[in-house]
DNA sequence: CTGTTAGCGCGTTCAA
DNA sequence: TTGAACGCGCTAACAG
């Protein structure tokens, strides 16, 4: 090797190369106003030779703008979260974005510290999970004057854009399904409602419905901890123990839900002719079961794709908060 | 409101508020050196009364160095890497990094394009997934004169770092498992291997150790695509459906696998008694099946873990391109 | 314990 | 179609 090449080759390197100013080097790096082939060539030419990378920090922070985008979300393990990460990193990527991500453990002092160092890199936006954020984390958003997407909930009034679906509704629509079933003895498995506020609402969801019609949600078995399969499992067999009664159960999502049929089938319980079971997300491993799981779901990468797609790529007139609803839909499968 | 506070709080206004140098300021934000504590409280004090949120991209391009982390990844959609991902977001939070991230959909040349602009942020450390580069990266990392992790596979030489297993070794250990339990017949079927080249691996081992022992895999059906449940699901009845005889039925990973158990529950068939089923991967729902799943496990989100540990917190001398093999083991299950 | 000086590597704004 | 001058906001390296 001529030339060690071990560090820091700057625009200055390639324009001196080029023979041209840096600013010209520059202005071929980022494709921007008119340039002679035969210059852009050249500078190509001495970029390709040099091995320069661009310094991204001190474009950024000469342009005053950067094309990282800040995403918080609440989970790693939970499932449906790497699917909208998934429609996120997609849609981003093909508009030349990139992520910088954060879990806050369905914790807002967490997400709170997540907001101030994630703001630090000046992102073109920010997507966060969910609408109840700290005070402090909306006045940092709100005095950012970035564009900042809530997703997956659309009950509350957002800062700036919400996309999702009520889960109030959701739980109030999987009540009415179950109950046009003909239902009544209506059980619940669900993992630590404190922190995923999310799943809450769509308990109230439930209970509310239910108590309207006259059938109270009166037998439910919370295992506390995020949610999982082996814990949907274990839940069910559970609330049976106390409540052998339930002609149908609801689970907190379809992690735990898969974990109750799995629990049917390992007692020999007929599904759904003895024991109903029905989840919430719509998860690929639901669908896949031998008798699909009855749930509702959500297009949760779309939701992602959405975000992306109205934060980064729209630059229509500001209209003041917007909520964009997804809906969802019952998925009647064959378990309930 | 008294002051619109819209845009851009800087250190300046905060050491003139705060009666100080912007230096001390500086300091004060970032713990540094000796500071009276009543000169802290009055710079805290004035941070608080601004909303000041500093400016990352100027303080890492004064100092040369970011608390930014590239992390690429072949895929969102396979389970295991959000697995991974869990590890690497954990252990980076701990020492207050953050990760900047991309998808390369196990394409080298998108790769290519993550690595050089993710390499604009002047990241503090690269992790990336596999032991295979085009010369193009390969060239761009060593320039970079960052710390490198290469995570999941071991069986090449790393740039600077590898952690994870053996691939070949787990093919091969999976074969002497089966053969030790009487199956002779074996059939595979796998997702679309051109792309996932750990998988493809496996299988070679898997391959090279039944050929040696005089059971050679004759009997294979590949779907196509990405690994899914409903794929494993399909693709074991069309396996079977042209090789009826065979005793077992090794999976390309664990969602495939699962799908395999599902059809074979659909069919009312006996496993492991008519059919043994091995996936790969370990994953918590082959575990929480009603039989758990024979499979072979390794610790991802460890990977993760022991990426981040070594290349971002160690500080320890160089010594060249290391190997750390976490290993795997044969999870015996109940399904072969 | 605190301050002064001097950039970091780019892009913006003008002018040519 | 190209270039010169300036500054983005912060921190390193000294001094004091």
């Amino acid at each position: 090797m001529k030339r060690p090449a071990t560090h820091g080759v700057t625009l200055a390197d390639v324009a001196r190369m080029a023979g041209v100013s840096e600013i010209t080097a520059s202005r071929v790096m980022r494709d921007r106003g008119p340039i002679r082939a035969e210059t852009r060539d050249k500078v190509l030419r001495a970029v390709a030779a040099t091995g320069y990378v661009r310094n991204g920090l001190a474009g950024s922070l000469a342009s005053a703008r950067s094309n990282l985008v800040g995403v918080i979300l609440p989970s790693h393990t939970n499932n449906v979260f790497p699917e909208v990460m998934a429609g996120i990193g997609q849609a981003l990527s093909r508009s030349g974005y990139q992520p910088v991500v954060g879990v806050t453990d369905y914790d807002p002092a967490t997400e709170e510290a997540l907001v101030r160092s994630l703001l630090a890199w000046k992102p073109a936006a920010m997507i966060l999970t969910g609408l109840e954020h700290t005070r402090e984390t909306r006045r940092m958003l709100e005095t950012a004057s970035i564009r900042v997407a809530e997703i997956m909930d659309i009950d509350n009034r957002p800062i700036d854009l919400a996309i999702g679906f009520s889960h109030l509704e959701a739980g109030r629509a999987s009540a009415r399904h179950l109950l046009a079933r003909g239902y009544r003895r209506i059980g619940y498995v669900g993992h630590d409602l404190d922190a995923d506020l999310r799943a809450a609402a769509r308990l109230k969801g439930l209970v509310d419905q239910l108590g309207e019609a006259g059938a109270p949600l009166e037998r439910r078995h919370l295992t506390g901890g995020a949610s999982s399969v082996q814990r949907g499992r274990s839940g069910l067999g559970a609330l049976l123990a106390q409540h052998p009664d339930c002609d149908v159960v609801v689970f907190s999502n379809d992690d735990m839900a898969v974990g109750g049929v799995f629990h049917a089938m390992a007692e020999g319980m007929d599904v759904p002719g003895r024991l109903g079971l029905f989840g919430c997300n719509g998860l690929d491993i639901g669908q896949a079961l031998p008798k699909p799981l009855s749930t509702l779901r959500a297009n949760r990468q779309r939701i992602g794709e959405i975000a992306v797609e109205r934060i980064v790529m729209d630059d229509g007139p500001e209209t003041g908060p917007a909520i964009i609803d997804v809906g969802f839909e019952i998925v009647a499968g064959a378990t309930a």
